[in-house]
DNA sequence: TTAATATATAATAATTTGCTTATATAAGCA
DNA sequence: TGCTTATATAAGCAAATTATTATATATTAA
């Protein structure tokens, strides 16, 4: 176990963060694979803004990092974030939200897009 | 490991209520030791219906339980909530809270008033 | 270059949260 | 019984949060 104790005020601040519901799903999400900002409106179904406003809220604090390609921007789970074994710790009992994806797949909306 | 995955709404609602400092560091406390509500007053330097609604809120999704014991209430952590393992995962990430109760002893708050 | 797509950001509005102040209730004590 | 202490609750308010609408930027394609 490399378990280091968080400090109360950070991992107040971390729960806070993970504490909706969209927020959480979609870092559970990128817990398993990376994933485009289209995907997560098709996921959601709720306005991109919306999205982009959830996702620049993980960025800030340093969860989430993005990478351009082309047209499109992926989001991954930054693994150098200095909170990211208290988050792994959360996530892991969460239930596996892979089937998220899968239907994307079968909507042919996660190809389409990225 | 007698783990049960918690539903994603349900973990976003307990992640939210644990994602305030003041509630965090009260159910890290009430994890290690029953407490009443002029301790937490007294630990928190805040006012008795503020810590009197932080108490509400943990209460009402069944987090903890109150008992009267003549004048005063004290609160514990409710072992049999549904979510009281994914609860203590996240506890047992966090630094001991002990020494606030122990501050409170050498002030003397602890005894006269519990 | 123009149009379309993907994304971010800004401004606004609606909702929620947490604190304060005031008041009510319950227990213990003079 | 009346006073004090501990606690809960209600009402009001300011700050924070979330979603929406509008607009800006970047990339690709025609």
């Amino acid at each position: 176990m490399t378990k280091t104790t968080i400090e109360m005020e950070k991992a107040a601040m971390i729960l806070k963060l993970l504490g909706d519901k969209t927020r959480l799903t979609m870092v559970k999400i990128l817990d398993d694979s990376d994933c485009c900002v289209c995907e997560f409106v098709e996921i959601f179904q709720t306005s991109q803004p919306s999205i982009s406003q959830h996702l620049r809220k993980l960025r800030d604090v340093g969860l989430v990092k993005e990478e351009r390609k082309g047209q499109w921007i992926f989001y991954s789970i930054n693994k150098d974030n200095e909170y990211y074994s208290f988050v792994e710790s959360v996530l892991k009992q969460l239930p596996d939200q892979g089937y998220k994806l899968r239907e994307l797949e079968k909507n042919g909306t996660r190809i389409t897009c990225c």
